[in-house]
DNA sequence: CAAAAAAACGCAAACGGTTCCACTGGAGGT
DNA sequence: ACCTCCAGTGGAACCGTTTGCGTTTTTTTG
């Protein structure tokens, strides 16, 4: 069928162990016999079959990245795109290929994960999202297998793993309005389980407290990664008796949500309500007004996530050197926050 | 190292090749020594390694997507995730994996592709895009590899292919306007040697001719799907001494910039400009004015593509029979093509 | 110039499965 | 009681590479 390393073999008259060394240029290859084989590769078409390579060799050159539960939902978002061109750009840059899989829930996480490297498909894993108590992170870890994580694990701190740091952009956002002279700042989540949530709650509660201004339960709201929660937020928010003047959200897809139903009940952005939001993905600058953002360099972090699993797998040790790798991240400040609070 | 197939035959007192048997589960396998096996394999821990048997069984159950050229440039374009998010769902469905592959120019494309399926790591691949004269299907085509187009190819009509019939979508687009009372509707294109401007354009002559307006060709430019070049656009035509009412554009991403350049020259739309675009990916109802634009279909066109080929590339003849699955447009008309010109 | 060292290459055993073919034993037919 | 047939299983070759070790050839060296 497909021509082999032993037509090359025979066809050259050496052994296909000379064949396979050619390949791998090992050093005690002759340049003239190195030199033939070659030609005659060149000339039957020859193309190393890489799954007979990787049952010998014990290595696919092949990482997977596994898509958070809701795929369908959080797909959707810029955020996963730009990450996975991060990924993808290091990897076959590296010589690897990517496999992407996803799962309806974490059951099927789980089993897909473990299809893949316990058949040996892949050679690790890079997981996108951090849920409080990740099954996927339990087999990963408790079978050894190499893998990092973007975002951070409460249960284990100590794993390789690229992150923003959230808690500071949120306390940097936050505080960002405060310098603005907002006193009234509200908080718009998203789904609870999620450390990313709450990580950035916590910066938005600290620069709170460092600045003495209180921090109201009624001011926060819950939510997922979606326009909707955005538009609801609003509509909640806005029947307050007292209503916060700024805001600080929790995804630039959630404050799409909170511009419409900020512009549906007739506020104005910024005069009435300053937004800020996290990710700068693209179009926070299309906005209307432009969407002022924390910019947590997405596709670095995808980047350097690749480049740090690709670096683990390729030790040959396996020791899998827990580190933390932080992204830093920048305010974008655009016109959904470029108005001071007038004196009252 | 890992526990294998002989290890669970040794322990179950059989041989391997019941073992393997048991797995496919054959039919002559008595039911009980397969319960017994099946037991031993649970409680061993084996899981079947891929590379194993996609050697001698020569399928991978898996499949690649090629992402286009300048992945850096429209991977941003929400277009890809829904279709990627399509097929993956469809692929994780039907047991195969999913391998994503960019290269930074077309020859490394070819070279991706070669790769993937001489090396047999792939079954076959989903192309996302067709060019006027592309290297990569005539390289799949050349060789025989089974393979999906996403859009059309014009040197080879008789492809396996999903597609939007995009002069029909684009001749819809531009009736609507006209049936608003426009006679002046412009056309931003996308770049002139994909497929789709260049059907999109043809649509939009169409459906003018039909309406005995003329097409002329200061209100059409060229550009690139990004924003920006609907941003250029803009300072075109607005410098023209005889404007555009209307405007049909090639995707929704350049929709944004058109938008852009259309709120700073002081235009507002639809009174002075309404506009149509392509793609309807989320968003589109979340600008202001939310955007009128064509629903292609894009996760089902992802959803059908892997369909079509996990369907080809299963038929043991390997035959690939020529099909075009066309998935259904229907237009989104939103508030930027909600007004009718008054009769002047 | 012989011996030792180095260089270049071949042999064969893996890697973990699948599958064709052969073998066994019991059921059914005559 | 003998033959046939078939369900159930085992044996072994093979898929296309890699690699440790041994063998041959060439070069170096005393």
């Amino acid at each position: 069928m497909s021509v082999t390393i032993k037509d090359v073999a025979k066809r050259a008259g050496v052994s296909p162990s000379t064949v396979s060394r050619v390949l791998s240029n090992h050093p005690r290859i002759s340049r003239e016999t190195s030199r033939k084989v070659k030609e005659i590769m060149e000339e039957m078409g020859y193309h190393p079959n890489i799954m007979a390579k990787s049952l010998v060799s014990k290595t696919t050159e092949s990482i997977c990245v596994i898509l958070p539960k809701p795929a369908e939902e959080l797909f959707l978002n810029l955020f996963f795109m730009e990450l996975i061109r991060g990924i993808v750009t290091q990897a076959n840059r590296s010589g690897y290929d990517v496999l992407i899989s996803s799962g309806g829930n974490e059951k099927e996480e789980v089993e897909a994960v473990s299809r893949l490297l316990n058949g040996r498909r892949v050679d690790g894993a890079i997981l996108l999202y951090s849920r409080q108590d990740d099954q996927v992170v339990d087999f990963l870890k408790s079978n050894n297998y190499p893998f990092v994580l973007v975002g951070r694990s409460e249960k284990y701190p100590d794993l390789l793993s690229v992150d923003t740091d959230n808690v500071q952009a949120a306390y940097d956002a936050t505080k960002h309005l405060i310098s603005l002279g907002h006193k009234r700042i509200g908080f718009v989540s998203g789904p609870p389980n999620l450390i990313v949530s709450q990580d950035r709650m916590k910066g938005y509660g600290k620069a709170l407290a460092d600045a003495g201004l209180e921090m109201r339960k009624e001011w926060i709201v819950e939510g997922e990664f979606l326009q909707e929660s955005g538009y609801r937020a609003m509509s909640f928010f806005m029947n307050l008796p007292e209503r916060p003047t700024a805001l600080v959200i929790v995804d630039d897809i959630v404050s799409f949500g909170v511009l419409r139903g900020l512009h549906e009940l007739g506020y104005k952005v910024p005069e009435d309500v300053s937004i800020i939001s996290f990710n700068n993905i693209s179009l926070t600058e299309l906005s209307t007004p432009p969407l002022s953002s924390v910019d947590i360099g997405i596709y670095n972090l995808g980047y350097t996530a690749s480049q740090a699993l690709i670096q683990t797998v390729r030790n040959d040790d396996k020791t899998v050197l827990p580190h933390r790798y932080i992204i830093p991240h920048r305010l974008m400040i655009r016109e959904s926050s470029m108005y001071s609070l007038p004196k009252s």
